[in-house]
DNA sequence: CATGAATGAGATTTCATTCAT
DNA sequence: CATGAATGAAATCTCATTCAT
């Protein structure tokens, strides 16, 4: 019978709509931009027309604020991941930072959604305050957290510790937006380059009074 | 008398036109991306008329990339900058990375770059390239000599210096993408972060006399 | 009841769409020239909007193009009415050079196009092509299938046969640049002059072995 | 002394600009028509620049106009020529057709007045006036003058006579539209289908009083 | 006289949005 | 629900015309 074989059915299909829409609605945004971007491009790219966008988002404006809302959602939760991390706080540090980095190269998403705050934000603020709830707050809150860890551990000097989340943090933006501009020009090894990163700022920031070991 | 007051003539009007556009353009271009920049807004900017923005330009593209290019030859030159740098290897990035930082504090337009340079990128490759050309690589190159030369005195490990050079620039771009996304909502003390940031990575770079491990 | 008075349905009116505004162009075109012709005038024609011509054809300059295109095909095949042609070969000549007059007096189709070729020509070169294979060639070719067949009856003397097919063939140009000239102003009677011309040159190419007076 | 050298006085030069100007102008109107030449194309093509243009002419119409007059004033006077023909009615016509064909072959420039009365005689009724009296009008004119005298002297039957005039004139603009049509396509021995068209003609024209063959 | 910068009306073209089917 | 023909506002670009120099 043909409803054993078709795997989605019509209701299934209609419910997946709007989250189809706007994944294909964020590849095409990210890639051009919002003015360059045209309703029907974002049809043409899942083989339905204008009219089926516009059944489910009222304008393009919205249909972007919640393209970007929807591809925020999306990212790794931190808060989570923080805490099946084990090992010293550096080690766990250096995990929480590589989490980071591998959401954003495996699905590039993270990467777009800065370019996107970037170009987009004078025009849509809305956009950036998710970015900032959704990407930059909890990642400089777990770094925060597990630095704190690391003062009252001892594993850190408390002097070095009261920027080194924001110095921490820009390992990530460096990576990001190294790729954004280079992607296909000047291959980075990304995860050399954050590692390496990692390990300057550690190596300040860890304890060292007397011998380290 | 008309003739007293008028103090540029016709003369002088044209030969400063082009540059006056470009840099009426760049506002434009920077603040809202290129596709949603009406050519009209940047006359109207100037007091002119989209003729004469097409007067001295053939298209829109082209106006777009000639600002581009106009707004990235202004750039501070590090080349003559570093050379009048005084003091140990350390203080000379130190004072290097801060004129970069004032260079982008003052101006903003450093900082817009950037931006456009992500924003656009995928359409205007040679704006990256321009960007990339006038900014990073003369500043990584400059970070690469002095950190050669704290190698080569003994104020660096070697080990540490070999991805430094990176680490170190990372410090502009956080600041930049910082005050880029957060502008006027969370106003950041950029001096300070980036001065954390080079203190940090500076402590991890420098020649300890005693044995790490 | 609405339903009832509606003949066009939406789908055959998009059915007829292209064909209909291929029509109102020409007679612009035709009119007008290309260059003075404004893709708003043929919309305007037809009641619709710029929009919708832009819809089914990407530029004006393609628009022109399938315009010609369009309006050469519906030119009366010659090749079939010349199998039905009766009567001496002089008759069949005089019959096939009416039913050109015939279609380019109904219509004015024809003389238009010859009036785009030649004011268009120069920047549409296919136009001229297009003109010179669905009219030129066919006449001349069906012109010298006749002249020879008139030959081979003893009908022609061989002699003058030789440049006959463009000696007749110049009697349509003639009438019809005549009137493509002159149409409102100085009505001539282009039937006459196109008989006239037959005849003449039909008594310089018929055969004759005896006095003729 | 440099006088003494430069041939051409600025009053000269000023006496001649109207002329170079409509000079210039008729080969860019020729060659695009009117609404697709720029002032500036005319200009460029003088090495002056639009200002001048209109210091002689009031707009671009008039231009146009004056430039139709000005290349139609300069067509070989048929009426001297006439007078100066020798031999038999039939040698004359002959002998006036071709010098009709030569003003064209040479300088292209009639062929290109019919392609502008044509292309723009809708817009600009005068210029076909302009065409018809300077060159149409004066070729049949003299046509007729001649026929008539065939017939007087009895070297022309009187019944054919009647619309000989018109069949012959046809003969030119056979040749005019086929060279501007074809011009660098199908290259045509214009000189050759001319002759054949007169023989043709003639051969229909001439009393005959006892066998031809 | 000649120049050419500047204007502004108007033409081509694009595209978000609507709505009859 | 989905379609896609149609709209119309707006953007890019052109060019005849003007006028200060």
């Amino acid at each position: 019978m043909k409803r054993v074989e078709k795997k989605t059915s019509r209701a299934e299909r209609k419910a997946r709509r709007p989250d189809e829409i706007l994944v294909a609605a964020f590849e095409v945004f990210a890639a051009k931009g919002y003015a360059a971007t045209r309703v029907e491009d974002v049809a043409a790219r899942l083989g339905i027309t204008k009219g089926t966008i516009y059944f489910y988002f009222p304008t393009k404006e919205v249909l972007f604020q919640e393209t970007f809302r929807h591809a925020s959602t999306s990212y790794t939760d931190l808060s989570t991941a923080i805490g099946s991390l084990r090992g010293s706080t550096a080690d766990r540090i250096r995990a929480l930072l590589l989490i980071s980095y591998e959401s954003t190269a495996n699905d590039r998403k993270t990467g777009e959604l800065l370019r996107l705050s970037l170009a987009e934000g004078i025009r849509f603020p809305e956009a950036v305050d998710c970015y900032h709830g959704r990407f930059i707050t909890p990642t400089l809150a777990a770094l925060a957290a597990l630095i704190e860890q690391g003062v009252k551990s001892g594993e850190f000097c408390q002097h070095a510790a009261a920027c080194a989340r924001d110095v921490l943090a820009s390992s990530i933006f460096q990576v990001a937006v190294w790729r954004l501009m280079f992607a296909d020009r000047t291959p980075v090894d990304s995860k050399a380059l954050l590692e390496a990163h990692i390990d300057l700022v550690m190596s300040g920031l860890v304890q060292r009074s007397e011998p380290r070991y």
